[in-house]
DNA sequence: CAATTAAAGCGAAGATCATTGCTTTAGTTG
DNA sequence: CAACTAAAGCAATGATCTTCGCTTTAATTG
C-alpha cells in the first residue's frame, strides 16, 4: 500500500483516507459481506465521512474496481525456477490457484467483472503475462520447446480464473492438468 | 419461457407475473442499464407490484441469477456437422463467440458471477459440455483423434467466457486460435 | 359451483442511500 | 510563517429502497 501518488495533493491526509478506505473495503470483503457492501458502510468502517468517498470515487463500483486491481496486482509471489518449463509452470499454476481461491481474492475477482464496460486491459493479466514470459524465455534459452505467452494465458490462467469466477471447483490437480495440456500443444 | 412449473400454484397468474418480470429484466439488461437495475425499477417495467418481487425472489441478485441462467441455457443453436472435427469445433466456437459477445448476454454472464457463493454446477456449462460431447463422439466414430470434453471446455469455452467477463477483446479469429490449440493437444 | 388458500396488490412507515452548500482542516507555495 | 487552496468534515434534504400488515384476486379442490 505504498503511497501511489494519485494526483494533486499526495500529502498525508489524502493518502490516509485512501488507505483507510482501502483497508475498510478489504476487511468487509474478508468478512464475506461482498454483496452487502455500500458506501456508507465502508465510510463508517474506515472512520471517514461518506461524502469524501462519494466525491472521490463517485460510486461503489469505481471504488471496488480500484481496490480490486490494487489488491490483485500486489505481486509478491516469487517466480519458481525449477530448471524445467514443466516444473516452473506447475509450481506457478499452484501458486496462482492458491492465490485466487482465497475467498477474499475470489470476491475481488468477481467485483472486477461488475463495473466493466469497455474493453480495457487490466494490470492483472499484464502481470501474469510478464510472469509467463520470464519462465518461457528461460525455457527457450535452455532449448526447450515452449508454448507462446498467449497460449499460457489462454489455456492455464484463463480456465482457472473462469472456474473461480463462476463458482466451479478448482484445485491444484486441475491446475496441473492444464499445464500438462498446454505443454502438449507446444 | 415454457411454464416450468415452479411450485405450488403454477396456474396462469404466477406464471404471468414471472414472465413479465423476466422480460422486464431482459429489456433493462438490453438497454445497458445492467448496473442501475433495482427491484422497484423492474417491478415498474413489468407492471407488477415491487412487493411481489421482494416476496418471491428476496433480493435482486437472486432474481438476476435466475433470469440469467434461464436466458443463457435457452439453447437454440443448431450444432454444426461439417464432416470434420476441426470444422465442427470452428463453426461451434464462432457460434458461441457471436452469442456471448452480444451486450445483453455479456451482462447476463457478469450478473451470474455476482451472487454465487458455494460451488454449484451451472446448467450453462453442462449444456456446453453436452454439445461438445456430440461433436467429439461423431469425430471418434469417424476415427479422428479427439481431445476430451473437459479439454474442449477448458481450452475453448473457458478462455472465451473469461475474456468476455473481464472485458477483454474476443472475436472469431481468437476463437479459431483456441480451436487450433486444442486440436494440437489431442 | 362453493370453499379454500396461494399469491398478488396496496399503502404506509421506517430505513438507507445519495446529493449539495457550507465550514473546517491541513498540505503546498512563495 | 503567512496566504492559498485542495480535500475532508458536517448537517440537512430529498430520493429511493425495503419491510409489513392487511385486502383482494384467482387457481385449486371437493
Amino acid at each position: 500500500m505504498s503511497t501511489t501518488t494519485p494526483a494533486r495533493r499526495p500529502g498525508g491526509r489524502s493518502a490516509k483516507v485512501r488507505d483507510a478506505v482501502y483497508t475498510a473495503v478489504g476487511q468487509l470483503m474478508g468478512e464475506g459481506k461482498a454483496d452487502r457492501i455500500t458506501i456508507p458502510l465502508v465510510a463508517n468502517r474506515a472512520g471517514v465521512n461518506p461524502t469524501s468517498i462519494y466525491r472521490r470515487w463517485g460510486d461503489l463500483d469505481t471504488l471496488l474496481e480500484e481496490v480490486a486491481v490494487a489488491a490483485l496486482t500486489k505481486d509478491g509471489d516469487e517466480l519458481p525456477d525449477t530448471g524445467s518449463l514443466r516444473g516452473d509452470l506447475s509450481a506457478w499454476a499452484r501458486i496462482v490457484v492458491d492465490d485466487i481461491t482465497q475467498p477474499r481474492r475470489t470476491r475481488y475477482l468477481r467485483a472486477m467483472t461488475s463495473a466493466r464496460d469497455e474493453v480495457h486491459t487490466c494490470p492483472c493479466w499484464e502481470q501474469r503475462r510478464t510472469q509467463a514470459k520470464v519462465m518461457l524465455d528461460r525455457a527457450r534459452a535452455r532449448g526447450e520447446r515452449a508454448p507462446t505467452e498467449q497460449q499460457v494465458l489462454d489455456h492455464v490462467i484463463a480456465p482457472m480464473y473462469h472456474h473461480v469466477v463462476f463458482g466451479l471447483s478448482v484445485d491444484r490437480e486441475y491446475a496441473g492438468q492444464l499445464v500438462h495440456d498446454v505443454l502438449a500443444m507446444a
